[in-house]
DNA sequence: TATGAAAGACTAACTAA
DNA sequence: TTAGTTAGTCTTTCATA
């Protein structure tokens, strides 16, 4: 991970289409030299994967999650990120343990994963905030 | 948006650097179709953009801002997506205003923001929690 | 929806550090 | 031995009918 790497990935998360040779000359190299870099880093998961943000539903919300002391958080998250409407699942530390990031339909589709993660017994509390903006970085 | 977008949409989602040709054998259509419905969501905002999920920095986390009541807090929130190291800015619901996603080098990376976010004379409190472990839905 | 033209990406051989 | 370059080939996309 040096500099290049850094411009290069700048450029890929603002458009992950720009072609190779465009890249190459914002950054000052070869087309070459910007694909061997790309594809080490996606062999070295420094990129994890390409893919497309949507503004598919209308309602993106977080849901805060708190577990029961004894069961295994890990698990809960990765079946978490199987269901509809999941964006991302992160194991947090703070007041709860798990955090769902979802991007639904409607209000009613939001209402409809907190119920379904009050569901699971291992789910003590739920709290949910509402993603009234969001500004990519 | 009809079954066909969607099911393009999922395909995308995954990779984003799927051929037009490989997606239409997958949803049984044609390459120009694909290609045009492609083209249309992006237009219509309905693919925000195409981009590159990274593992870059090690240390992920939410830093969450509450603001003064008597601010603009959508000029702060773009304000806060131009620095580095910052994936999302949401502004929410709920106790505090904003949250930023940020995705740091170790954790005086992330020092360095909550510190940046304190400075903000709009910025009357923080919380961060860090994010142990991200699964994609 | 097909087809040819243009653009982009890939292969492999080569060069330099 | 590793990273970078380049020319030629192949694949994908694009525009046209």
């Amino acid at each position: 991970m040096d500099d290049l790497d850094r411009n290069i990935l700048n450029i890929l998360r603002r458009d992950a289409r720009t072609p190779y040779t465009e890249i190459a000359e914002e950054v000052g190299t070869s087309e070459g030299t910007v694909r061997n870099r790309v594809e080490r880093m996606n062999d070295d998961d420094v990129i994890e994967r390409f893919t497309v943000t949507t503004r598919t539903g209308n309602v993106k919300a977080m849901i805060e999650i708190g577990v029961a002391v004894d069961v295994d958080t890990a698990s809960i998250a990765e079946r978490m990120a199987e269901w509809a409407e999941v964006d991302f699942v992160w194991q947090v530390s703070g007041e709860q343990d798990i955090v769902l990031v979802v991007d639904a339909a409607d209000t009613r589709g939001v209402n409809e994963l907190i119920t379904q993660a009050r569901e699971q017994e291992e789910v003590v509390s739920t709290k949910t905030r509402l993603i009234l903006d969001e500004k990519l970085g």
